[in-house]
RNA sequence: GGAGGGGUGGCCGAGCGGUCAAUGGCAGCAGACUGUAAAUCUGCCGACGAAAGUCUACGUAAGUUCAAAUCUUACCCCCUCCA
């Protein structure tokens, strides 16, 4: 079933592990990060520069290409890898997560409880997701096999089941609920898979089950019972950095550890250690080149201007007269190039540069932090590595 | 020389008797951001103060009024049109 694809275990140390997941479009290794180009484009970043940069995978979304330009258009134009420009692994995400951030705005949001505006989500029920186009406002039904139609469509190496992502302030019914209407919407989504599979895909089920231990344990072994070639542990992971970590070991408890075990959306660096410690071998986060576009640029322990972020702020005042990269010994092409201080220039400037170059560090970071974090499992000083990061 | 319009906080620009330390926008200063409705969003932004509050402010100067950025008069600038 799933022939052209393989994960392959290269070493592992306590739970965490390396590996190479095999695809059409080459190699990963694990663990990996996989950045997001949810419109067919990672914002402002090149694929010249995603090869560059080491960048192993990257991923699109169902919904917004379902919007825009349309899934056949871009099957016309010979799939989203030749459409983009880009002939590496790719993923593409179902839509689900848009149930939530459509109906709740950002994550930090629903969490924090502030209103978000107006909902682009109608309603949802058995059926699927209908949604008013954030574009031009006309009503789109998704509904699992429309989603894995259009994944179908868009072409990339991994598709993702059809799911509700499901937010933190749900109670446990609601959450209960969801979880097994998502259930029957990944077995419609692994069915529609099935039903025309060419081997040049593969298709990842999602755990959901919020911060429900027992939900989590069900949705796990539901997810490992039904053939799907890995797993995706989505939904909501709380409200704090300590319950994240205890829903991700919980969820990974019932979990076929022989399958390829994907975190969605976390992309903190200590979020990453934590995650890999628990036997995460890919992530993804729009965290790197978000923060990017609004002068946020990644940097290890000893470059840190406040004690708990991750990253420097370029937009702050102190760096209008600051002459170093944002990295002393990062050989990434911004910072080779360019200072701190014309980094703060250009996002004062309003000057697109900023953000692409920004975002190429922080791509090249994470790869490079990855990198690390393998090489760390392999050597079997993996807790040494975190140590120096966390 | 004649006629008209205007001078508001760092800038642009509302307000046109009390509820105005003065809407907005920009700039400035911070913060947030985790399967991207995001080059977005939030807060602060006259001075002193932790705050309550106090002071100084809508070209300048005099007035009218309980009360003036808002009304009157004079003056100083600017702009447009006519000579």
């Amino acid at each position: 079933m799933y022939r052209n694809f393989a994960f392959t275990p290269v070493g592992s140390h306590q739970k965490s592990r390396s590996g190479i997941l095999k695809t059409p479009h080459g190699n990963i290794e694990t663990p990996a990060f996989i950045f997001c180009g949810t419109k067919a484009s990672v914002k402002g970043i090149s694929p010249q520069q995603l090869y560059e940069t080491k960048t192993q995978i990257i991923l699109s979304n169902t919904y917004h290409l379902f919007s825009y330009p349309g899934s056949e258009y871009i099957k016309e134009r010979g799939g989203l890898h030749k459409f983009m420009g880009w002939d590496g692994p790719m993923l593409t995400d179902s839509g689900g997560f848009q149930i939530f951030s459509l109906g709740h705005g950002s994550v930090a949001e629903e969490i924090k409880g502030k209103r978000s505006g107006i909902s682009t989500l109608i309603n949802i029920d058995e059926e699927g997701a209908l949604f008013k186009s954030y574009r031009d406002g006309s009503l789109q039904l998704l509904t699992p096999e429309k989603s894995v139609k259009v994944q179908r469509n868009l072409g990339a190496d991994f598709i993702v089941a059809f799911d509700e992502c499901t937010p933190y302030h749900s109670d446990k019914n609601y959450t209960e609920q969801s979880m097994e209407r998502s259930h029957r919407w990944e077995k419609r989504s692994l069915e529609e898979f099935v039903r025309k599979n060419d081997f040049s895909q593969a298709i990842y089920g999602i755990v959901q089950g919020g911060v429900h231990r027992d939900l989590r344990k069900r949705s796990a072994e539901f997810v490992s019972e039904n053939s799907f070639f890995a797993t995706a542990i989505g939904g909501t992971l709380g409200s704090t950095k300590e319950q994240m970590y205890e829903v991700v070991e919980t969820a990974m408890e019932g979990l076929d550890l022989s399958r390829p075990i994907h975190l969605l959306g976390i992309g903190g660096i200590c979020d990453i250690f934590n995650g890999v410690a628990l036997g995460i071998d890919t992530f993804d986060c729009v965290h790197p080149t978000r923060i990017a576009r609004h002068g946020g640029a990644l940097v290890k322990p000893q470059y840190r201007d406040h004690p708990t972020r991750e990253h420097i702020n370029l937009k702050r005042s102190q760096y209008a007269s600051d002459d170093s990269p944002i990295e002393s010994d990062c050989n990434c092409s911004t910072c080779s190039n360019f200072s701190r201080a014309y980094l703060h220039y250009l996002l004062k400037a309003n000057e697109l540069l900023a953000l692409s170059s920004i975002a190429v560090h922080n791509i090249c970071f994470m790869n490079k932090l990855m990198e690390e974090i393998r090489a760390g499992i392999i050597a079997g000083d993996l807790n040494y590595v975190r140590g120096k990061w966390c």
